[in-house]
DNA sequence: AGAATAGTGTCTCTCAGACATTATTTG
DNA sequence: CAAATAATGTCTGAGAGACACTATTCT
């Protein structure tokens, strides 16, 4: 392995006040960049990628999955660098950011540093992918939370508005979220609350949930 | 960079006699594995994994795209390795392996090392996946092939028989293929020899083919 | 009472899936 | 003319998308 350096980067994204945002980490000058951590000799990848922000976010993980890996001979003026890309996602009821990291809002990011835009702009493209044919969404709310939530941010990732009547009809065709008994009230008629359905997962995995 | 090892490795599709082949190098013992390549310090990721199989397959490269990195500390036994896989695809009319080379038919595979029979399996998945929403199926033929042929091309990666009308309603309305003028005499009724539209990839990526 | 948000049903149109017969060539 | 393969159209059922009003709570 002659002068080829590996390291892990992670895109980690959070729902904070009805925008997607995203953590960063400052860089040389004025820039700003994905949080980084090397890979140690015994440990797996998405361990490395766990490290990136340990401890900077208090929250548990709510996903982790590998993006892809970057490796082009000069997108780093130091040397050859090959970066295997992880991306994330944290409730938002969670993740407020301490030691250096930083949340931006995905429409007005700084100036990053490398090729890190490109690679937030593809996660940003595969997180709207999983939204149509899987459950992340569910992994940016809280464990309860109400049908109107859930609609909110589908609207906020996807960037569009959504049928109110359709949206929850197929969420709730698709079985994979459940009434609970709470309520939350608030300025108008309260609203149900809804939890996720562990045992779900799998076979929504399979299909899509917006054609 | 204490003793972590990167290199690259291809899972090589193609179809040879009717059925789905993946083209594998000798190993330690009776075992064989994917090819490989070292990572040069100057070459992309992608020139390493065309590589690996170069001047063993005579054959244009159809399709190649990144698969998966694989990082686990214990997946070889010689040391802490990182391996950047990729996937290819080569037409059945070209693909005769030479040098040390062979292509082993999907079904019944020899024992593979490390990790390599997950990796396949992955591939497999991912090669379905994409049949049913993007235009890779052609990427196995010859640049000029007639419906029926094609059709057998998906029934071997899907693994199910097809409905011929239906199957046909659905490609030819979704316009990325056009009939040529010529026909492939054989046993019985001359068919239609049709090619690939290659102005229709862009819009064909973007929307399922198969749901 | 008014403001705010939650919650609910129908119709239409497109498209996937099932299905059988005729057409053209070769030996 | 028999065997082989190519080519073609219809019906049905499921589901996506458009659409507007009633219900409940708070101030």
């Amino acid at each position: 392995m002659t002068g080829i350096l590996l390291n892990v980067h992670v895109v980690i994204f959070s729902l904070r006040e009805d925008a997607l945002h995203v953590l960063l980490a400052p860089a040389q000058g004025k820039n700003w960049q994905l949080p980084a951590a090397e890979l140690k000799p015994d440990e797996p990848l998405e361990e490395a990628a766990a490290r990136a922000f340990a401890g900077q976010v208090d929250s548990r993980l709510a996903h982790l999955e590998q993006l892809y890996t970057y490796g082009e001979p000069r997108r780093d003026p130091r040397g050859r660098l090959v970066s295997v890309v992880y991306f994330a996602l944290v409730p938002s009821n969670a993740g407020q950011a301490s030691g250096k990291l930083c949340w931006f809002r995905m429409d007005s990011l700084p100036p990053l540093a490398f090729d890190h835009t490109g690679i937030v702009t593809y996660a940003l493209h595969r997180l709207r992918y999983k939204l149509e044919y899987s459950a992340v969404g569910f992994q940016l709310l809280p464990a309860e939370f109400t049908l109107s939530e859930l609609q909110h941010t589908y609207e906020i990732i996807l960037g569009e508005r959504l049928d109110k009547r359709n949206f929850r009809r197929r969420i709730l065709e698709a079985g994979i979220i459940e009434k609970t008994a709470g309520h939350r009230t608030g300025e108008g008629r309260p609203a149900s609350l809804y939890r996720y359905r562990l045992d779900a997962v799998a076979e929504v995995k399979a299909r899509r949930l917006f054609p």
